[in-house]
DNA sequence: CGATACTACTTGTCTATACAAGTATAGATG
DNA sequence: CATCTATACTTGTATAGACAAGTAGTATCG
């Protein structure tokens, strides 16, 4: 027999044998796929076995179904080019593969009209202000600003940043919705030159994070050390 | 009774009635969850039922089962604050929300010793070498440059790109299996600064993306003009 | 010829049951 | 007291059957 005797469970088998067959190009884009009566026979299973597989291969995206038709190759979307970035935070805090320490540079409760103003706030209300300073081995390479709304996280001021970064404070306090990134190259701020040590006119890579919570803005601004750069590995789903 | 009429699947209204009570806060974080036999109690239904609305929201990260344990209310993980970047060569072209025309700058066979070595061909092996500028309104706002391995795809070079745009063609032709982006703030060489009409000295956004497909490399590198903010919006997946 | 009804096939959902495998707890045993 | 054991409970997987709903093609009727 050619049904092999692997320790996996059936659904298993019957999923890696399809996604064999496309791999190796036997069923192309577009092919039709044994429907589940027919893996039903070719396994000796039953059609709920049959199902299981065919459903994990939709949502893994390699095939497509259609009740009362059958279920067919997916053809690889670019949307299945998908690259993920898990918390952008955490790969920069990891930049360079060390564990960068934290210099707690300024914190206030200040009203500032424009940033209250793209927070949706009135311009007379005050606004959080938080800036950290991230060394790896006595050098600089990152600057992180964050402007809190009060009514986000009440106590944002009050946190110690030795035992909770802010990150992991503010994601506890207010589940983020939705989030909004955005990359810039630029000439930084000259009183953020001198505490990176950053030559005037050097190239500086800057990420904007602003995030939503209950209809209320948070903005979180990284500006990297030039000459750093800022990789992202990801593998995609369809692995 | 308590149980609504509604239009959906049971196992749909078993999923609801679940987050419904962890979004309420009735249940919270760590809290059990009803067994698999307890939901069939209460939903008077079968326990594949009530298994397939559990392992549905496990695979949504809500819940976290435990075989012999139980299942219990998931914490939100950072993990779950993951940005979805789709195909970032689309957000580009769509950049301004116009979508950009492409002049075909340089198309050409060409041996590229330090270029072949990182695909890992050999240094006097030709590489595929092309330039595209992107337009928006007459103002050129991209410089994207490939090399492409030309044993994942040999009639690269032929093809007409008015028609199919590279990525395109290259999707359909080797499926990427993995992908690596760099970001990077640089001041771009000569050549470029004159495509882009860039100043000497403004800072530019570079993206390079490196592609694997069945071991073979290909690079991707695309130089934004400066003042053009590459912005990404996603959805988080726990929305 | 055109519209309709029927049939065969597909996927989607659901039931009732079964056994395997992992865990925790109470109780018996040393 | 410590340790082993039986048991009850959990999730994971699998089976055999059922009906609903959607589609495509065929046959039939006007």
């Amino acid at each position: 027999m050619s049904v092999s005797e692997q320790p996996f469970a059936l659904f298993e088998r019957i999923k890696k044998s399809i996604v064999n067959d496309i791999e190796s190009g036997k069923l192309k884009q577009g092919d039709k796929i044994p429907s589940e009566t027919e893996l039903t026979r070719m396994f000796n299973t039953s059609r709920m076995t049959a199902n299981r597989a065919l459903k994990e291969l939709t949502e893994e995206g390699r095939i497509v179904r259609a009740q009362g038709v059958g279920s067919f190759v997916a053809r690889p979307k670019p949307e299945a080019a998908l690259l993920e970035i898990k918390s952008i935070a955490k790969e920069i805090a990891e930049w360079g593969g060390y564990h960068s320490s934290e210099i707690l540079v300024l914190r206030e409760e200040k009203a500032n009209g424009e940033i209250a103003k793209k927070m949706g706030l009135n311009s007379m209300d005050p606004v959080f202000h938080s800036i950290i300073l991230h060394k790896d081995r006595d050098i600089c390479v990152q600057h992180s600003e964050r402007f809190i709304n009060p009514k986000v996280a009440p106590d944002y001021l009050k946190q110690d940043f030795n035992t909770i970064t802010p990150s992991e404070y503010l994601l506890e306090v207010a589940p983020v919705q939705q989030a909004e990134h955005i990359i810039e190259a630029m000439n930084c701020r000259k009183e953020i030159q001198k505490r990176l040590k950053i030559k005037p006119g050097e190239p500086c890579l800057s990420l904007t994070r602003r995030t939503w919570s209950f209809d209320m803005v948070a903005t979180y601004s990284i500006i990297i050390s030039p000459g750093s750069r800022y990789k992202l590995k990801g593998k995609f789903t369809r692995g």
